[in-house]
DNA sequence: TCTCGTAAATGAATGGCATTCATTTAGTGG
DNA sequence: CCACTAAATGAATGCCATTCATTTACGAGA
């Protein structure tokens, strides 16, 4: 375990090469550059300027260096997408599974998974395609999700079926936590899709705040009730 | 219902004849980078190139016409990304609506749309944020769900979370058709992962082609199942 | 203590990209 | 015949990820 977690304030790097003198600087400091820190700095990034202020650059910025010496620990900027995805998969709640009704535990991992990647929708197109063997915490979340799908009574054989089903189904509803309130303005068209029009007119008038929650809401409670229905089938 | 088939493909798209003399002198071409001339030049770059060969300076290439010219017509890439998912959304088969039973009619749609944007996975972050009033085709298609649903009996507060829902789990499901085969192999962490390994060996041991439907069909009932209770409530 | 191998950092390319802009062209309506 | 305007041009601009030859500094072995 080389990271301190901090410590960076000390080096100032770029140094010019002459100058023999006064050598402190440009050691290799402690793990600053390993996949924590790069992590760290890529997930401080994000929070301030979002996913297009994520460059390779900025990222090196951040972390005194060069650009290039990024490429020195990662492969492309797409291994520090996977860092970070691997990091949030960490943050989503499995603690329910074991503990509470099988029902219950779906719904908070459920609920919890999408608030995560809501925040993080560039990472959807990347996980989606992941193997699962380079994100290890992403792995042990399947471990504990599946434990949970087996000790409720799942057949072995849809356990995988039914999880990817669910993790579709929250993937396509992060993205709806991001779109915008005026997404289904039908504008000019209005009079020509009067059914459209009016349900859309007939949800608003619901006055529910976060409508993304309750479609969600709708369609999990549809997956929760009929994937249960497959145990001890 | 305004959801015709085609788009008004009648300009001839542009194909590389005007190779001629006449080289010199960007003469008004009639038609050929209108709406219908640049989508059709879109899909056919895709068709052969993929989404990373679907640049501006290709697209303006293959309509013989410099990069710049485009922006005559369109305000940025992402408009010529909308134009190709309204010609897509076209494409989803919404005619059961009206003439089978509510239950075989979202079936048809639903695959249909999935299998339609499994092969556009790259337009999906573009589909969840797109308001409906800049693409005629995907509202049309809205309007012919949303009047299936209502006369299905749905109350018509619950008409668009549903489709919504729907939607998700669709848009989902179609990254998930594009996944490597090996996506879920837990390589080294294998003994590490009793209940996935066992899982995933157990699913893979039924021999399915497309694993991807299997999940597909099997969130797609319980959804019908679920979303359908509320006819009626 | 010296020397050399190596891991890691450097900065200067490279090539690709979307987009902008001043300018030119060619049809059209008066 | 002229003026207007829509549309095309190509030469920037600025941003981006990635590569590469070179340099640096540490530590292991002599």
């Amino acid at each position: 375990m080389p990271a301190s977690p901090a410590a960076p304030g000390s080096t100032a790097l770029g140094e010019p090469r002459s100058d023999a003198g006064r050598r402190r600087a440009g050691r290799p400091v402690g793990g600053v550059l390993d996949k924590a820190g790069i992590t760290a700095a890529a997930l401080k990034l994000i929070e301030k300027k979002g996913y297009d202020g994520l460059t390779m650059a900025a990222l090196a910025r951040s972390l005194n260096v060069a650009p290039s010496a990024l490429y020195n620990h990662m492969e492309s900027k797409r291994d520090v997408l996977l860092l970070v995805e691997d990091h949030l998969a960490a943050l989503v709640d499995v603690s329910a599974f074991g503990a509470e009704p099988w029902e219950e535990a779906v719904r908070k991992w459920a609920w919890s998974y999408r608030d995560v990647f809501s925040r993080h929708t560039p990472l959807i197109p990347v996980i989606a395609v992941l193997p699962v063997t380079d994100a290890p915490q992403t792995l042990a979340m399947y471990e504990t999700v599946s434990a949970g799908f087996r000790d409720a009574g799942f057949p072995e054989e849809r356990i995988v079926s039914s999880i990817v089903a669910l993790e579709s189904f929250i993937f396509g509803s992060a993205y709806d936590v991001t779109a915008p309130a005026d997404i289904f303005d039908s504008g000019s068209m209005a009079e020509a899709t009067p059914s459209f029009t009016g349900a859309v007119r007939s949800l608003a008038a619901q006055g529910h705040e976060r409508p993304a929650d309750v479609a969600f809401s709708l369609g999990l409670e549809a997956l929760i009730a009929g994937l249960g229905a497959l145990r001890g089938a």
